[in-house]
DNA sequence: GCCAACGTTGGC
DNA sequence: GCCAACGTTGGC
């Protein structure tokens, strides 16, 4: 039986890849290569096809979030962690025990203006959002759905204001 | 550039 | 199993 579609939030650093690096995949589809964390990964393993995905861009300026985009797959194995030459490489990773998996992401949409961290921690509905705890690092993060949905509508507010 | 928060490692 | 040391994240 189909569970309920999730929500969720990735973080991104723009100078490493950003929501228009996404923009410019093929298919607007990437694999999420690179988490080395346990729990970011055990949100990846519960992930499914069609769960909603928050973009967000870390040490930005400002940091925000700039997007949405859907999960593409299941969770698989996160071959970089067994390249030597690659920057997120594990020494502990292998072809038997991969440890370290990704999901794919798919791009949906740029928001007209990034909502930016600041504003953020100014609306009622998203005060108790992971994202807006001190000391948050988490790259991978649950989403509840009302904020998620309050997201989206300040992210498309004022836009026939034009 | 600073530093608080957090995860991981390793000595004991 | 504790915890100090260390490395990393990421806002400011």
């Amino acid at each position: 039986m189909p569970r309920l579609k999730k929500y969720w939030l990735m973080k991104s650093e723009p100078e490493s890849f950003s929501i228009q690096d996404l923009a410019a995949c093929p298919k607007q589809t990437t694999c999420w290569d690179g988490v080395r964390n346990y729990q970011a990964r055990n949100f990846m393993r519960e992930m499914q096809p069609g769960d909603g995905v928050l973009f967000y861009h870390s040490s930005a300026d400002p940091p925000a979030v700039v997007g949405t985009a859907e999960v593409a797959s299941t969770a698989y194995a996160d071959s970089t962690a067994c390249d030597p030459q690659d920057h997120h490489y594990d020494p502990k990773a292998s072809a038997e025990n991969p440890i370290w998996e990704m999901v794919d992401i798919k791009l949906v949409e740029i928001f007209p203006q990034p909502l930016p961290l600041p504003m953020l921690r100014g609306i009622a509905a998203l005060k108790d959002m992971e994202l807006l705890r001190k000391g948050s690092r988490l790259s991978v993060q649950l989403v509840r759905k009302p904020e998620y949905d309050a997201l989206l509508k300040l992210a498309h507010a004022g836009r026939k204001r034009k």
